[in-house]
DNA sequence: TCGTATTTGCGAACTACTTGCAAGAATAAG
DNA sequence: CTTATTCTTGCAAGTAGTTCGCAAATACGA
């Protein structure tokens, strides 16, 4: 099953400090509003509940996605939506099942494509290394047949 | 090896048609630009490309991607770049290599990874069926390590 | 060759996202 | 503890990529 990812403020303040970013509320209210939802979630949505709770302002929320996205605590995610969506970085890979008809998307775990990947790392001419990989498999959902 | 794909006119006026789509020059230009690149291409390239070669306005560019791409005929691919890419819809799987630093990105091809699919479709309590995958592996290319 | 439905160019609009700036807050240095 | 420095924040305005409304032009079935 889905783990669901819920951390205390502390280790939150932890996460933080050891990515050597300046730890402050809006900070920690932007990474554990990612890390308590199971699915990637909107930058859309993460503005409206940010706004609401903690009165935190868009520019604010998209600064600091993209500043724990560079220091490697979320990561971001397109699915050919028009908008991104983030969770947290694993370090593993990600894997969702993605619906064309009305954009519903599930993660799938616990499938390894490992071998697959540095096959296809031994192919490349012109690639050194694979930091991380993600598969997303478009079709539909049982709702939209 | 990468197969370019050239097509005559003859051929690009007959994949419109079985598409049902109405044939104009400019949706035949569209299409046969995306056909003749061997790696997905942005639509800012093709944008300036028609523009420049047959005077093609950029609305027109991009109603022609959305109609080609709702037809069946290309592929829309998002690489977390913040604009859109279009290759040609082979049916098959899309894999490719997505360097970090730089935006290169290398289609790998004859690598399978359809069983990984099926056992994650299976694991599925929602997902019905899968059209298309795509992997990406983000990573950093020779000439940015 | 006529009529209808689709496509096109143009400019304006829209959405997702970013930026400049001045004020405020977090950490480092003393 | 206080000060200095650097980072973060809210606000409003700006930008990039993409879409839309409309009138004129074109495709193609009848």
């Amino acid at each position: 099953m889905c783990i669901m990812a819920i951390y205390t403020k502390d280790e939150l303040v932890t996460m933080l400090q050891e990515a050597d970013l300046r730890v402050t509320d809006h900070r920690i209210a932007v990474l554990q509003a990612v890390a308590k939802v199971r699915q990637p979630i909107t930058v859309y949505e993460l503005v409206d509940v940010l706004r609401k709770k903690d009165n935190i302002d868009q520019a604010t929320v998209y600064r600091n996605l993209s500043s724990l996205h560079a220091a490697g605590l979320l990561r971001r995610l397109d699915f050919n939506h028009g908008h991104a969506h983030y969770e947290l970085e694993t370090g593993r890979a990600s894997h969702q099942l993605v619906c064309q008809t009305c954009e519903t998307i599930e993660k799938i775990e616990g499938i390894s494509v490992d071998d697959a990947v540095k096959k296809m790392l031994k192919k490349s001419k012109r690639f050194k290394n694979a930091a991380t990989h993600s598969i997303e498999i478009y079709g539909t959902c049982k709702k939209c047949v």
